[in-house]
Order: C-alpha cells, then structure tokens, then sequence
DNA sequence: CTGGGGATGGGGCCC
DNA sequence: TGGGCCCCATCCCCA
C-alpha cells in the first residue's frame, strides 16, 4: 500500500479548509487584513508561533489573533503559503523581505532556501556556463508568464531525482531580477551620451533596508529600441528598458540580449565582445582597459553596488543576508567577518588599546592595570585605580601577566574566556587566533539537506 | 542639543 | 579565492 503521497494530500485538504476558513483557529492581522490559518500548522511551521502558541494553549475554543507590522501582508501570505503548500514564491524583489520575515517568525527552511536562492545567483561561474544565457528560458514545469521562481523545500521533490546536485538545480533557479551582470564604469558615463545617473553608493551603515531596483515611470515609458550591427553585419533588433537613474539595469538587459545574441554567433570571448557592444549602443567611451580589455564589475543583485571582484561581491552580499558567520565567544555578538569579532575581541575583552580609559593617558604594562567589568577589559593606570578606590585589585584568574581588577561585576552574566573549551558543533568551522585565546566558530546557518527544486 | 570618541560596518586592495 | 590590513563612514553613548 503506497502512502507516499499521503503527506502532501493532507497538506492539500489542510490547505483547501484554509482557503474556505473550515476550522480555522488563529487569525493573523497585517496592514488591516486578516489571515486565516490552523493553529496546528503554524505551530509546526514557525518557531514564533509554537512558542505563541504554547503561551496561549489554554484558550481553547477562541481563535487567537496575532497582530503584526514588522512585515508587509504580502510577505505574510507567501510565507503561510508556503505553511500549506511547500512552495515559496521567491524573486528578487521579494526575496529579502521574506527572509526578513522568516527570520522573524523563526522559520529555518525558509531561511535556508533565501540563502539558497541568493547563492544560487551568487554562482557567477554556473551562470556563465548555463543559468545565465538561460534568462528567459523557463525551467520545466514553470508557468509561463511567472513573475518569480517557485521555491519547493521538500514535498516536491520527487519531481527530480534525489541525486541531482545543488548545481543541477541551482541551473533552473533565475530569478527575474538578473542577479548579476557587468556594469560600466560609472565615470566613464558622458552626459551628452547618456541622461543617465550614476548608481547611488551605498553607503549608509546599521541601515540594513535593502533597495532594490525601481523606476518611477511605467514600463512602457522606458521601452526603447535600439538597432546596431552584429558581429555577421546583420542588424538585429532588441528592446531595453531604459528607467531613469538605473543604468546598471539598463546594462543587464543589453547584456542579457547581447549575451544571448553572441552566444548563437560564437562562443569565443563573449564578454569581451558584449563589452563592445554595450559600449556602441551606449556610447560609453574608454571602457576597455589599459590591456585593452574590458573592466569588469559585479553588480550586487540587491542594491546599486558595484565591485570589480566576485570575492567582494560575495562578502557584500553578507550585508542583504543578514548572515553573521562569526559570533564573539565572550559576549556572543555575531559578526560579519572575522577581522570585525577578532577586533571587537581585542578591543572589547582583551584590552589591547595601552590607554587608560579615564584619564585617556597612555600606560605601560608597568603604569597600567588590566580591569574587568563584566566580559568587558580595559586599561587603567595606577594613578586612576588608586583614584577609584578599588581597594581589591583580583588578580585575574586568566591572565597571568597582568594584574586585573573588578570594579562591578555583571552577576547575571558569567564571563565566559574558557574558549578553548566552548561548545562546538559538527556544523561550525573552528579558526583558532594564536595571538589569543580566542577561538571563532564559524556557524554554518544553511541546512545543507534543503535543496530548492522548482515546481 | 551638541560635539567627541569609541565601536562597528563595509569597501578597496594586497598577499 | 580567502584572509587580512587599511581606511573611512556611520552609529551610539556620554559628558
């Protein structure tokens, strides 16, 4: 008796009582809308939910209402989707917003397959070699017409063999914002040539709104046609959609076609030549470099920025994601990088800086102390401690060479500088600091056994 | 409210 | 390609 498909059938019926509010017990209320959902699926979709939940078990028969701002009703609606369905309706524009809110509901998978998704768009190599002269080639199966790639985090998988690799799969997965593309050196945009404006630099720290492409004029208002020869003599013909301010789309969209153009006519260098070609139709002057190449930048998926390496693309990306790899063994503040935590380490809990943080004065090892407070470390000079009153100066128990004093202990937070022996997972990448004792866990977040399939 | 300084984040670029 | 260094912008706290 086969009982494989039962799963996704009760999902199904789950799904079809959701939609006609048979025995609905939670209302989700976002921007004014109400959302109607089984308390049993969000419990066991959304870590928030189960602990919500788990807190209100008690009112049994009265729907519980949760109310939300955080996120767009939009956003909600794909995600309780995906509660009741198994697909994710990601694209580029929404794909932020969802891992956001995932993120917030405590949804993993979906998180999982967010990363997965900008990832997928990361592989500049796998793009080159299928995914990217594939742009408006729809994967099997996909609607035509579709705005965004279907994201299936499991119940459709046996629509692919379980063995097709990451790479396999991420082949299918375009989004319809191209995540990437080379984009023209911004200075070397005319204004006589161009009406176009350079790309905004992001700039702005702790502002982790991501912006994404727009133009404030309809589609059809931006569409302009351009005619130039090809590499055969032979004119052809595309349409590039032109809105103001956004050159860097401007050039995706002559790539994607020029790209698509060289790819038929040869396959021998076809950035070079699609260089060229942008540079004709745009009038961009001295696009080529010094070695008579073309320079090459990487344009971040997300936002406006542009970088001449992949490698900086990749660790840009760390500021869409959210992702912070690298967390302080100390304190547990999370980090993007591990010259950020290995910093914060020696400023924060190591007390490097030789300068007394009252008096602001340098001080040597002999005219200084080392002072604890709390997993926090900073220097002192003799001068200032007797100052202080600190009649008690405790040696520290951790470090051997310095004498160290307590001026108020955090009783609720024990400080932790055993890191030697702190926990380690099977799914964290261990660098060890010589100069320290710091050891930085790289914590993986992505679960590796979530393949994104399109459905 | 404002200015200063520390902490942090992020880009460029070298190795 | 990743690690690391340098530099700069921004945030945040505090006086």
């Amino acid at each position: 008796m086969d009982l494989s498909s039962h799963h996704s059938r009760l999902l199904q019926q789950l799904d079809e009582q959701r939609r006609r509010d048979l025995f609905c017990d939670c209302h989700i209320v976002i921007e004014g809308q109400t959302f109607r959902a089984h308390r049993n699926v969000l419990f066991a979709s959304s870590g928030y939910f189960k602990m919500l939940l788990s807190q209100s078990c008690g009112e049994v028969g009265q729907p519980t209402t949760a109310t939300f701002d955080v996120f767009s009703a939009d956003t909600f609606k794909a995600i309780l989707d995906f509660m009741y369905s198994g697909k994710l309706p990601i694209s580029g524009q929404n794909v932020i917003e969802i891992m956001s809110a995932a993120s917030y509901l405590q949804m993993t998978e979906v998180i999982s397959v967010c990363k997965m998704f900008i990832k997928s768009s990361l592989d500049i190599n796998e793009k080159d070699r299928d995914g990217f002269f594939g742009i408006s080639e729809k994967a099997p199966g996909q609607q035509s017409g579709s705005d965004c790639s279907l994201y299936n985090t499991g119940w459709a998988m046996d629509r692919y063999s379980s063995n097709q690799s990451e790479e396999d799969i991420a082949g299918y997965l375009e989004p319809t914002y191209n995540p990437y593309g080379f984009c023209p050196r911004t200075d070397e945009i005319t204004p006589q040539n161009s009406n176009l404006t350079a790309p905004n630099k992001i700039s702005e720290r702790h502002n982790r709104t991501t912006r994404m492409p727009s133009s404030n004029s309809s589609p059809e208002e931006n569409v302009k046609e351009s005619r130039f020869p090809g590499t055969d003599g032979s004119g052809y013909h595309i349409e590039v959609e032109l809105p103001q301010g956004e050159n860097s789309e401007v050039f995706l969209n002559c790539h994607k076609v020029i790209r698509q153009r060289h790819r038929r006519r040869s396959s021998i260098n076809i950035a070079t030549k699609a260089e060229e070609a942008y540079a004709k139709i745009m009038g961009i002057k001295g696009s080529l470099g010094e070695d008579n190449l073309p320079i090459v930048h990487f344009k971040c998926p997300f936002c406006t920025h542009t970088v001449k390496r992949k490698a900086d693309l990749k660790r840009h990306l760390l500021c869409h994601t959210g992702e912070r790899p690298y967390p302080c063994q100390a304190c547990g503040k999370r980090f993007t990088r591990l010259e950020h935590v290995r910093n914060h380490y020696r400023t924060i809990h190591e007390a490097v800086k030789p300068v007394c943080r009252w008096c602001k004065r340098h001080v040597t090892e002999e005219s200084g102390q080392v002072v604890q407070e709390g997993t926090r470390r900073f220097r002192l000079c003799i001068k200032c401690v007797s100052e202080i009153g600190a009649g008690n100066v405790p040696k520290d128990a951790y470090d051997d060479d310095e004498p160290t004093i307590v001026l108020s202990g955090d009783e609720d937070k024990e400080p932790s500088w055993n890191f030697q022996n702190g926990l380690q997972t099977s799914d964290t990448e261990i660098h060890e600091d010589v100069s320290s004792d710091l050891v930085i866990h790289k914590v993986d977040d992505i679960d590796e056994d979530i393949k994104p399939i399109i459905c």
